[in-house]
RNA sequence: GGCGGCGUAGCCAAGAGGUAAGGCAGCGGUCUGCAAAACCGCAAUACCCCGGUUCGAAUCCGGGCGCCGCCUCCA
């Protein structure tokens, strides 16, 4: 069992509640992925590292944890972006989808359990419309279903309003097809050079929302604890999912609604209209993953977040610090006080105490990496006063471990402070012209020739490397900003 | 117009009744041939403003000002 008392906020009741599994010590979580019409961007991003995160989490206070990540692959967007290339859907489709892998592999996000795709739940999406066109929730109309919110009494219940108030600020065209305005489509007639599948009301495809219904409760189970996804999803998307779920089901479809913050860029909206989308792949040239992760892992999870060059070298500077102080203390030789180191010790205990409740307390990872970051200093107070002793390899190794949490701390100090820098910015010098002329200088040090020492320090630095001359020898790495 | 949110040091950002985490940048010191890194110290004295509740408020309440999001495809 876990013993572990998480809080969350649910957007459902607006307010902090305890997780508790439906059933034994199992989570089931859905998150809205991507529909894949184009390149993911940080909202993409920012999403699934806040789900890949609270997954990890969970696992780690021992849930068993089983999560699930659509692709809507089929969509008004893709037939656009196929009319606009002359390639055709399924391909648009297929391309963004594996792109979409690739860049959240390359951010370290950990795959989900199911990643169903709505084309492969064609049948699935049918048979649930069909159940609510039968129990009177959803209508026929010219090739289309819609379903009537009039006959689900709790719609709004999400996004915290009354249909009287959402059509008061409607802007959306009046199809004349829909018994009320409100209404939305579940399943769509298929217009000419549309793709569409065979149902019993014609030729067609999903509505928009149907997907995650039809798609949620197959692999989790008509009701179960956690859905996740943007802010921007809680209206209509989420909103129509309960409509749709609770009425079929007659049970309720999701214990705890969660929602992440949008990535703003200059306090804007990051949007196709204002044109200042950054994409997965472009933030990736210029920051290491766990950089980008940091930068999201530093606000809370609900909050906006604030993107901009300055904020992601700072996250770059703060990374290499904790990277910096793994190497020092790895870099020791084991030898010297067998003890224990005491003071360190309590300050792991507390620090690790500290970070466990602030991840308790809805996930606050900002929170958690303040602690993150005082373990790092215990730690290298202990090395510059003490050494080595057992406690420090275990106050390391705690420190990768709740830092492999939050998906950071994953590389080899040395990769990380070499490797994965100089990926980032190329430099015009090979590994092995860096390691000569340190071994140049090591001799001009040697013959107190400081003039020359200075001159290979100040050259490599020229060429981004920076030099640190260290008890155990000269070591190198790759200047941060 | 309706609904929701935000405003904390030069910058980023936690905290949400008990006297301001953390990071980046800066300054001073220790260490160093000099550096770098690290460590120590300094740095918000009204936490947007004005009132109120309270022994006590950045945190609660009321009123302003500024900014943002959703209501339309959107993570």
């Amino acid at each position: 069992m876990v013993d572990i008392k998480i809080k969350v906020y649910n957007t459902l009741s607006q307010r902090m509640e305890e997780l508790v599994p439906l059933e034994g010590n199992r989570i089931r979580m859905y998150v809205c992925g991507p529909t894949v019409y184009d390149s993911a961007h940080l909202g993409h991003a920012r999403a699934a590292v806040t789900f890949d995160v609270i997954r990890r989490f969970l696992q780690n206070v021992g849930y068993k944890v089983t999560y699930a990540r659509n692709f809507t692959d089929i969509d008004d967007k893709i037939i656009n972006k196929s009319r606009q290339t002359g390639i055709p859907p399924d391909e648009i489709a297929r391309i963004y989808t594996e792109e979409y892998r690739r860049d959240m592999d390359a951010l370290g996000v950990q795959p989900p359990d199911f990643e169903p795709k709505v084309t492969e739940h064609i049948p699935d999406i049918i048979e649930l419309i069909r159940i609510l066109v039968d129990k009177g929730f959803a209508y026929q109309s010219d090739g289309d279903v819609f379903f009537s919110i009039k006959k689900f009494p709790g719609y709004g219940k999400l996004s915290k309003r009354t249909p009287e108030e959402m059509l008061a600020g409607i802007r959306i065209d009046i199809n004349e097809k829909k018994e009320d305005p409100l209404d939305f489509a579940l399943w769509k007639g298929a217009k000419p050079d549309e793709p569409w599948w065979e149902s019993p009301w014609g030729k067609g495809r999903p509505g928009w929302h149907i997907e995650c219904s039809a798609m949620s409760m197959k692999y989790l189970g008509t009701s179960f604890e956690i859905h996740g996804g943007g802010k921007d999803l809680i209206f209509p998307h989420h909103e129509n999912e309960i409509a749709q779920s609770e009425a079929a089901t007659g049970k309720e479809f999701v214990k705890y609604w969660i929602h992440n913050g949008l990535i703003q860029i200059n306090r804007e909206k990051m949007s196709k209209s204002i044109g200042n989308i950054i994409n997965v792949k472009d933030a990736l040239s210029r920051w290491s993953r766990e950089a980008i992760r940091l930068f999201f892992l530093s606000h809370h999870y609900q909050n906006p977040a604030d993107f901009s060059e300055r904020t992601l070298d700072e996250n770059e500077s703060a990374l290499e610090r904790l990277y910096i102080t793994i190497k020092r203390a790895s870099d020791l030789r084991k030898e010297g006080s067998l003890t224990e180191d005491r003071e360190l010790a309590n300050s792991l205990k507390r620090f690790k105490q500290s970070w466990f409740e602030a991840m308790c307390n809805d996930f606050n990872t900002a929170d958690a990496l303040g602690d993150l970051f005082e373990l790092s200093r215990a730690i290298n107070r202990s090395v510059d006063s003490i050494g080595w002793t057992p406690t420090l390899d275990e106050a390391i190794k705690e420190m990768k471990t709740l830092g492999n949490i939050l998906g950071i701390l994953e590389y080899q100090p040395d990769d990380y402070l070499r490797k994965e820098k100089l990926s980032k910015r190329p430099i015009e010098i090979t590994e092995q012209e860096i390691e000569e002329l340190i071994r140049e200088r090591t001799e001009a040090r040697k013959a107190k020739n400081w003039k020359r020492a200075d001159e290979i320090r100040e050259y490599l630095k020229s060429k981004g490397i920076i030099l640190e001359d260290t008890p155990k020898g000269t070591i190198w790495r790759i200047k941060t900003n």
